[in-house]
DNA sequence: TCGTCATTCTGGTCTATACCAGATGAGCGG
DNA sequence: CCGCTCATCTGGTATAGACCAGAATGACGA
């Protein structure tokens, strides 16, 4: 607050940082800052509150990992947008399920590579090691937001031809249409974690950021293994709904 | 690396802190630091590095993120142990889960209050406000590191009585046991947040830590509701698995 | 009109240092 | 042997700067 010259935390309402912290999140609450609004810099918010800019980053991850704001790479801190809804239980198509929210969805087949199943693929799938298997690689964005980056593994013995389709529209519709595939059993993992190298370079953020990771196999009516999905989700875009019963 | 003064990242390999960071993450790999082994204090990984505090802060928070490591008050940095497998759908007893998994479980009961419906708990239950309902609050340990703390909210007109009971037990069984329910619906939600205020305080960890929010809304076969469970956890401490068909 | 470029703004990374507050453990007195 | 005190260690919070690299913007020239 003042020139005290020490390292010592404000007055009787403890840490700056925790202050600038409420001071924002009241503004977000309130409405003042509407989703997808910048907020102000961090030098300016820093002066505001007469401390620095590293005391304004410690405001801005805690709420940051509360999921209230999202960075921009060098472009500025962000209010977010309300949680989408995601039940990983269900297949439906991931933009049906964005449109229904009132989101704008967008796909991106990033790669699609024949590859081999490795080690780690063969215990998830059944597989042998060596087997042919198709990578798809994908990203998905909320309003023009990178929100999700996947990698599907998908069995071509199951889904004779898979390589050749248009990855960019549903890919369950796909597997129910043209493969006539009705997925029974689902194996579903999933924890929080922070995304790292390649699918935070994916999402246009920094190492490190919280993510979800949601890993889900899917087998047929005969137990047929046809679709292994590596899902890993900005923290705080998606709440997971699933209801049992 | 060297006294270069200014602030540039450290050669072709990049910033300072992921160095730090893989180097930890590689020793934890390779076992070389076991889970619950504390890691040396962050002014000697500092001169290790010829870095600062604050650099080395920086690596320890991404292996946090990661789920690698946690933090315990001012004791130190601890690599984490597994995750604990969990699945929210199933009523089996916290205990007896972590016993199987071969972990030591602890639950302790913080509070039992009888109270009243508000807005928030009309709208997930169905009851009116102002129906009377019991809340319950509970910490649970793992191998002696709080890592959930939960609150209850049990039906009273469905379960008389249940505000007498010792509830370091498990309460399904009590449910199952005692007042003979089996619980048929249950809708549960999940995402990624930080843990503030009270829950922060409860695991005795700093404001704003990652952290996992679990709710579960569950009825009885004639819909009746029962119990509304709100679970805050360490975001590094479990794995949700889930399966369908 | 359109693409280029320089300026400016942003966050990203970093140095060097300081004091605070809780946890710990050694040592002392009973 | 037990309990208390105190020095020491830890992370927690904070100051006050610095340069880097990418994004955005607006002026300028083709």
């Amino acid at each position: 607050m003042d020139e005290r010259g020490n390292g010592v935390a404000g007055d009787a309402y403890g840490p700056i940082y925790l202050r600038v912290r409420d001071q924002l999140a009241s503004q977000i609450e309130r409405g003042t800052l509407a989703p997808h609004t910048r907020l102000p810099s961090e030098r300016v918010l820093a002066e505001g509150h007469h401390t620095t800019r590293v005391t304004a980053r410690l405001a801005l991850a805690q709420l940051e990992a509360e999921g209230r704001i999202y960075r921009s790479n060098r472009r500025g801190w962000f209010v977010s947008p309300p949680r989408l809804v995601y039940n990983p239980t269900k297949d439906y198509s991931f933009s049906d399920n964005v449109t229904a929210q009132g989101r704008v969805p967008v796909t991106e087949t990033l790669q699609v590579t024949p590859t081999e199943v490795d080690a780690w693929l063969a215990t998830m799938t059944g597989l042998a090691t060596g087997d042919p298997i198709v990578r798809l690689r994908r990203r998905r964005q909320i309003d023009g937001r990178p929100v999700m980056v996947e990698n599907i593994y998908l069995n071509p013995k199951r889904l004779p031809g898979i390589e050749t389709f248009d990855f960019n529209r549903s890919l369950w519709k796909l597997l129910r249409e043209h493969y006539n595939v009705e997925l029974e059993r689902k194996q579903i993992e999933m924890f929080p974690t922070a995304l790292v190298d390649p699918q935070a370079e994916a999402l246009g953020v920094t190492a490190g950021t919280a993510g979800l990771y949601v890993t889900r196999c899917c087998r047929d009516a005969q137990d047929c293994f046809v679709e292994l999905d590596e899902e890993f989700w900005l923290h705080d875009t998606l709440s997971i709904q699933v209801s049992v019963g």
